[in-house]
DNA sequence: GAATGCGGGCCCT
DNA sequence: AGGGCCCGCATTC
């Protein structure tokens, strides 16, 4: 199967080769090699169809971690781990932020977390939020394989992501746990008190408009590649990056986009097959129908987003029109109580006549870029002005 | 609470 | 048989 795969191998092999590295191995072979005579530092985006060797005391290779979005997949061989990549989440309104970043959030690993993140909005447009699905392989998820062998760990990673990075681990972990902080702050805030009131009276959380600016939530929106620039030293260590206590990986570079190269993504739209939806069997592919946000999506005319769990529906159209737009755009969810505010205009204008335009007005300034990207802000949507389980802060460690 | 690992089970090719 | 996916459970962080 995959020939072209197989060819791409035979490739990568070779490039492999060249910088002398050992892959005359399969992960599924009964015996791995055990000559190895270099080993790898962890490559925190392996993509393509990498094999790298890791040190058996390497942490995160200990931890099979990635910083692609990997779920856990039962490949029925209790030796080979294997995980196929979840994608990233990314609007459904396509927005971008100030500067002019997309939006590429990290699709939560538990299967229940990431029902319920999708049901939250964008941090940037409070649109809705669409898991891309990878389907980098053959049209299915890219897979990685983990395999522990003597003093060392193989790893084989097979298919090309085809969509872009999302945050990484750590960067989301941090997001959520200063979320949480904040959450936490200041108790005896008036404010913060009434929404609490309002939260046990009603179990749900009030929208934006009650608690302008006052939750926020880190660079949600700004994509790995960018947030080392934001959030400065401390939080570039938010990386996995190499740091199993060695010095900074010194093939990174340019070999497998592990830094700064370009990604190998690239949009390759939907129409490629998807594979069919799983069958009942294995369970309800979890109709992750969009709720609140900008997307209205029980009215009828306006289908909901295609997020995709697990069965893939129809495959996604990253910027084929009918497909953030039509929920973001046209109508407010007049019907919802709201958990999140219906959207501004797309695209919003300056300022943006977010109902909550003080507020957003207010997060704008605390979001001023610190370069003055400010100018190219104009046709990006207005900061999470509505947003409720993610908003902005635009300096959160500091 | 979320991430992870594991294993059972089902479907499709 | 191999690959893909779902689900539940247990453990860890």
């Amino acid at each position: 199967m995959l020939k072209g795969a197989d060819d791409v191998v035979l490739e990568q092999e070779d490039s492999a080769f060249r910088h002398g590295e050992m892959t005359s191995w399969d992960i599924n072979d009964i015996k791995l090699p055990q000559d190895v005579r270099q080993i790898d530092w962890f490559q925190e985006w392996p993509d393509s169809y990498v094999k790298h060797i890791y040190s058996s005391e390497d942490k995160n290779a200990q931890r099979h971690h990635s910083s692609w979005a990997m779920r856990n997949t039962n490949n029925h061989n209790s030796r080979i781990l294997k995980k196929s990549c979840l994608g990233v989440v990314v609007c459904g309104n396509d927005c971008s932020t100030l500067d002019g970043k997309k939006i590429y959030l990290r699709p939560a690993i538990c299967d229940k977390a990431r029902q319920k993140q999708q049901r939250k909005c964008c941090p940037n447009c409070s649109g809705p939020l669409r898991l891309l699905s990878c389907r980098g392989h053959g049209g299915y998820p890219v897979t990685n394989f983990w395999r522990h062998e003597g003093q060392f760990i193989f790893f084989q990673s097979k298919g090309a992501h085809d969509h872009p990075r999302p945050e990484t681990k750590l960067e989301a972990e941090a997001r959520r746990s200063i979320q949480k902080a904040q959450m936490a702050f200041s108790p005896s805030s008036p404010r913060l008190k009434r929404i609490r009131e309002i939260e046990s009276l009603t179990g749900a959380m009030p929208t934006r408009e009650a608690l302008p600016s006052l939750l926020s939530e880190p660079d949600a929106s700004i994509p790995p590649a960018h947030f080392g620039r934001h959030l400065s030293k401390n939080s570039q260590e938010l990386t996995l990056g190499s740091r199993s206590g060695q010095p900074p990986y010194p093939r990174a570079c340019g070999e497998d986009g592990g830094c700064g190269e370009a990604p190998t993504w690239s949009r390759i739209p939907a129409l490629r097959r998807t594979p069919g939806p799983r069958r009942p069997g294995g369970g309800p592919a979890v109709p992750t129908a969009h709720p609140p946000c900008a997307a209205p999506s029980r009215t009828g005319t306006q289908h909901v987003l295609p997020v995709t769990e697990g069965g893939h529906d129809d495959g996604f159209r990253p910027n084929a029109g009918p497909l953030g737009d039509d929920s973001c755009e046209e109508k407010p969810p007049l019907a919802y109580s709201g958990r999140c505010l219906p959207p501004p205009p797309y695209p919003a204008p300056q300022g943006g006549p977010c109902p909550t335009a003080s507020g957003a007005h207010h997060l704008r300034q605390l979001w001023a870029p610190p370069e003055g990207s400010e100018g190219d802000g104009g046709r990006h949507m207005g900061l999470g002005c509505c947003s409720d389980d993610m908003v902005f802060n635009p300096y959160p460690l500091r």
